[in-house]
DNA sequence: CTGAAAGCGCTTACAG
DNA sequence: CTGAAAGCGCTTACAG
């Protein structure tokens, strides 16, 4: 036998909305509040969520929709999400659609019927307009990452990170160690996040009067797809540049799993790092600092833009629209480590 | 305004006691399945969840409680964890204790409050016994990874790997390539499962008549402690080891957090795998496939604990408990890479 | 198999 | 500020 609230009221003698109103935080009596106290915990008292739950018709239910949850990279975004909305008593649940965009609107559907009282979901590239699902159902959402085509016609929160500066603090690195002769190892043209780390990185070159039209491929671009597909093109692709004559100095990794399948082309060619080739990188990854030369890069802080994301989310489903949309912008740290050579002294990279 | 059942009762004359049968797979007679049917599709019926748990008093949630969720190693945990539920429309909530074990015990309170109906939890250490309060509590727990001491008095189902089949694979390798002057870098005494890996290991070599009792350390092993620390203090352990007269030729990790301290120890003292030494790993990570020096390792089959420890846990929420308690060992896999050096042939080890 | 009625444990207007 | 009553949207015995 479970205690309620009428255990409550009957105990105190007090009526069961009087208990509500002090569950609720609304005035009541000091000494009714007193009283109320006491035999809440006398009796151990919990008020059934549920049925709070289904009387006031909210769910207290935060949506998290992700591309890959079994891609480790994303978890301090499910960290900082949770934690912050642990804090205001919401659960958050945790989806993934694995690229696989019908998946993506199956779930959208669930959690849509499952009466989520936001959304915190990362599109999948810049034509995903998705979240319109949510709002056409009044469900408050943001997106992550990605700055997606349909943002003027259908306004939505959103947090990134700031990854024009980041391309910049890169190429400014390579710059002054004394490389031009780069390559770019992009993973998908059709994301906006990729083209602004890549702007960022080029703009540096430019401004010095650099031709960078070598920069960028005559390859097309890795394609979007799945986790491991990604590193094994990026393996390839990395292949590919170094065997051609005049291969670049330094190559930029444009995101970490490129990277990743870049760095495990080095390994299995004994190509060295940074004597053969000098490497930077946007992104960080554990053992990126643990690599027999660790990599220089600069990383996103991702606990960040899920905690940015959620402050807003909460704010919207508090009702405060006064000034959506936004388009948060997380500041991103550059990590100076042994990947690249320098051209001018002739040393490999300083080592902070 | 909703549709609720009701209006699927109006509209098909029937009452909401018949509706509910039909949405609870129950029989009732096929005109008016087909009837119930044709009206939910026509009103966009969903059922309201929150109703159906209160009334039902079940709450269809699944918590699953971590020592570290900023730590991606268990990602496929949660994400198995989570896909399987989702078929059978379980909500997962995700919680991490962050070796702070005041916190274990009230996220344990918040989730018996909140009348989950079932848990996923790893132990900390092999003298946790927390699952007790889920269990006093009558809500069933499996627990992760971690064989307890508590588990004669306290009977709960548990999933690990082999451990002992694991770290003897590794054993066999080395010894197969000439190895015998080996140290074993531990974590944590405490725990159960390093002891089992050590014991796999151990086992191969003392079969072959090999002297032991120098593998291990006269040093304290490594605490078991949140990750950045357990990191840097492999990284000292490390070094302070390739610094002793006659050094090892080669090095088990005894997991995954160990074998990151002493990588870093390798990249930053410019010491050559295999060349200088020999390195195998019980655990894998994403990196260390990309190494400079790809890491031997055995793998755990993280989605495959995940996946059995749900079964395991669905059959108890439906009230089966004949084969309790279960202690399920899901195999794991050998990964021969390239740490390891063949001193018998003097060349570097084998590439699968 | 079906239906009328009660009730899950709260919150919400509405009087007082 | 407090309380009596209704009701959130379902499910559950219980008759029929």
């Amino acid at each position: 036998m479970n205690i309620t609230i009428k255990d409550i009221a009957r105990e105190t003698g007090l009526s069961t909305a009087t208990i509500s109103k002090y569950l609720n935080h609304k005035r009541i009596l000091e000494e009714n509040r007193i009283l109320i106290e006491e035999t809440i915990k006398r009796l151990d008292y919990t008020p059934n969520r549920t049925a709070q739950l289904l009387r006031s018709k909210k769910t207290k239910t935060i949506g998290i929709l992700l591309s890959d949850l079994g891609n480790y990279f994303w978890s301090p975004i499910i960290y900082s999400v949770t934690h912050f909305f642990l804090k205001y008593h919401y659960t958050v649940i945790t989806c993934a659609y694995y690229f696989n965009f019908q998946k993506e609107s199956d779930i959208i559907q669930d959690l849509i019927s499952q009466n989520v009282d936001g959304v915190i979901m990362l599109p999948h590239n810049r034509q995903d307009n998705m979240y319109k699902l949510f709002q056409d159902a009044g469900i408050p959402v943001v997106i992550l990452d990605q700055l997606v085509d349909s943002l003027k016609e259908i306004p939505v929160d959103c947090v990134i990170s700031d990854n024009y500066k980041g391309g910049a603090m890169l190429a400014t690195h390579l710059l002054e160690k004394g490389h031009s002769n780069i390559y770019i190892m992009e993973r998908s043209v059709h994301s906006y996040t990729i083209e602004q780390r890549i702007r960022g990185f080029t703009d540096v070159f430019a401004e010095q009067g650099y031709d960078i039209s070598a920069f960028r491929s005559d390859l097309p671009p890795v394609p979007f797809v799945e986790t491991q597909s990604v590193i094994s093109q990026g393996k390839e692709r990395f292949r590919q540049i170094m065997r051609r004559p005049n291969p670049p100095t330094a190559i930029f990794f444009t995101n970490y799993l490129i990277a990743s399948g870049g760095l495990s082309a080095t390994n299995s060619d004994c190509c060295s790092i940074p004597e053969d080739v000098s490497l930077v990188c946007f992104d960080d990854d554990t053992l990126f600092k643990v690599m027999h030369s660790p990599l220089t890069c600069v990383a996103q802080d991702l606990s960040g833009i899920g905690t940015k994301a959620s402050e807003i989310l909460m704010q919207r489903i508090e009702g405060d629209y006064s000034d959506f949309p936004r388009a948060a912008v997380i500041d991103v740290t550059f990590h100076s480590r042994n990947s690249v050579k320098d051209l001018l002294s002739g040393m490999s990279g300083s080592t902070k």
